[in-house]
DNA sequence: CTAAAACCTGACATGGATGTCAGGGGCAAG
DNA sequence: CTTGCCCCTGACATCCATGTCAGGTTTTAG
């Protein structure tokens, strides 16, 4: 398929698909024209390369994982495997953390919510300016 | 405090605390002088702003937010909870993702790890071009 | 054959958080 | 007062994935 296709069916823009190939993440054969051309293994090679991306990998780290994917060889494992290792610690952290955040999100709209129904409660209370209680204390790790 | 002693408890360059006043994330007092000083409430809210970057949310997204924290009154309740919410279900699928690409990283160890060995016994083999395999399909998702 | 659609390369633009530098004050200790 | 350290503003730099535009070629449909 050519690069619009590819593009369509991982919803990756043209301009990232050549980007990627720049970068190294990605190859393609070329028509005699000069245009690329994919198989159908690319669709998943895309679809992988972005999930790296949203984990936070750079391209740089993403082309140092690759060469183990496609050509494992011995040369590549260790380094690699440790790579990974590194990268699969970096990634639980950062979930860890995102899961923190979530908590604390729900915790802020659980005090918003309560707000508003003590605030609903006290009918008739004078408009606009709260009832003067200091912030909600959400923030704590 | 001064902005020195805050950047150095919450890790964060005195750079980016400036930008976080920039932005209407922060609030400062000054001195005759014009310096900032900050309480030790602050210290907490930097933490809290900084786990949102941490999360993905833009200093735009978070500054409509924190209003909320900060002054609660009617007004903000309803709109700065579906923002939440929205924000929520961003972050919980944005985890959901990396939990996923962990899990993915996993599968490309373990096989990383599976076809060493497997060299490893065949001893003696002719060195630097592996076995010829083709990648291992470790990229679904 | 021709026109439209898709592709090519190369270059410059963007956004967002942050780094860094310049030139000038504030403030405490000696 | 002076020295040293921290602070101020403003501006420009950087990184990185993408967007976008220009000018030209290839492919495909009619």
């Amino acid at each position: 398929m050519r690069i619009g296709e590819l593009a369509a069916r991982t919803d990756v823009s043209v301009r990232s698909l050549r980007y990627y190939e720049e970068q190294g993440l990605l190859t393609s054969s070329r028509s005699a024209g000069g245009q690329r051309h994919y198989t159908e293994a690319e669709v998943e090679r895309v679809r992988f390369i972005q999930r790296l991306y949203a984990a936070g990998l750079s391209s740089r780290t993403i082309s140092e994982l690759l060469p183990c994917v496609d050509t494992p060889s011995e040369g590549n494992y260790d380094a690699a495997l440790e790579r990974m290792a590194q990268e699969r610690n970096r990634l639980s952290e950062h979930i860890d953390e995102l899961v923190r955040t979530r908590a604390a999100l729900d915790g802020l709209m659980a005090t918003a919510r309560a707000h508003r129904e003590s605030e609903a409660r006290a009918q008739g209370v004078r408009h606009g300016s709260g009832d003067g209680a200091s912030a909600p204390r959400v923030l704590e790790s």
